[in-house]
DNA sequence: AGCATGTGTTTTATCTGTAAAACACATGGT
DNA sequence: ACCATGTGTTTTACAGATAAAACACATGCT
């Protein structure tokens, strides 16, 4: 253990260490802080959004992971029962890809997984013996939906570390940001 | 502080609260109020905020993968790289996972990775012998340099989709969300 | 009917991350 | 000095994701 490093900020010469955010000590805000001194002239704005919301989302699904986990499921097995939960009726594989946004290949292996565990069946189409059906069992409907409760307790605790306006506010600035997201993002692919 | 746009639903329990989010249609809307339709009586608020984080997370790293894979990076050897170059001093593979939030076994194996290309080197301490020092190369540093002002154009091309104070106010807001969540984080394990 | 083409799904090869164990070494008590 | 214990790092075994290819089938053209 050395102790020569006990401060953050090694070598701040230069007396632009800004005091914007000092009250709100988050990691981001020290790692802004240590890229604005070794690079001065750059523009960190957008590391103070996207940052946060990484670490945010690093947080969080490592917090929500707790509750699911009693449940012996993974966050995107969970995703993929939810989706035929809330969809209320059969999927197709394709549409769970795309309502969980993820892979083809990886929806492929959730579903032998679960339906291994009970907790999904597949049928096949008859009039398009491409695709198969994917719906819930009693059983994986039944766990869905006891472990949503728990896992939206667990998600309002977790919360309600911010005031109630706060959250509003922040749920309708990422919606903005979200909903511009989803429909800009083919735009910019090789700019720059 | 103070959302300018027309109040998000935050505990409307009549159902028929459509209006408000057809204006800003993003995906986690859509599948609140189908959960709603499912399951009315549980309070879906949490899901607006951590929904979108989750969701923001994974499109916009899905975005800063574009720039990255240009200098041949992945995102966790960039930040291992950039805790590297915005500390300004070396690291040893413990500090390294802390700094990137991620395992000491995987800090080991992007270790070797960059190694293996030239972009940081390591050395023994030479009181404690258990301990290595790893440090950016020249191209390591001319590599980070390089990439980082693509990254923060980038980034702040695809934020542009909000104004201004809409991104002071994310930022303050999930700032406010961060530094609590990490100063909590220990205190609910098994609550609910 | 026969064939080219497109779509939905699965398989394969490969890669990355993690948990747990193994390993190497320092430290403090005896 | 010796040993028990703790800490920093690496290795191992394995689960999970992805891209690309393979596969199965439908559809439309001739």
């Amino acid at each position: 253990m050395t102790a020569t490093n006990g401060t953050p900020a090694a070598g701040d010469a230069s007396g632009t260490s800004a005091r914007h955010e000092a009250s709100t000590a988050d990691t981001v805000a020290a790692v802004v802080r240590q890229w604005r001194a070794v690079h001065p002239g750059l523009d960190t704005g957008p590391m103070e959004v996207i940052g946060r919301i990484n670490r945010c989302a690093a947080l969080l699904q490592q917090a929500e992971d707790a509750p699911l986990r009693r449940a012996g499921l993974s966050r995107p097995e969970f995703d993929l029962l939810g989706a035929l939960r809330r969809t209320g009726h059969e999927l197709t594989p394709g549409e769970l890809a795309r309502e969980t946004f993820s892979s083809g290949a990886a929806v492929t292996k959730r579903i032998k997984q679960l339906t291994g565990r009970g907790l999904v069946e597949r049928r096949g189409d008859t009039r398009d013996r491409r695709v198969a059906h994917v719906r819930l069992t009693d059983a994986g409907r039944e766990l869905v939906d006891g472990v949503l409760p728990e896992q939206l307790a667990y998600e309002t605790a977790v919360l309600s570390v911010l005031a109630p306006s706060g959250r509003a506010d922040l749920a309708g600035l990422l919606a903005e940001l979200l909903g511009r997201l989803e429909g800009t993002m083919g735009a910019l692919r090789a700019g720059g």
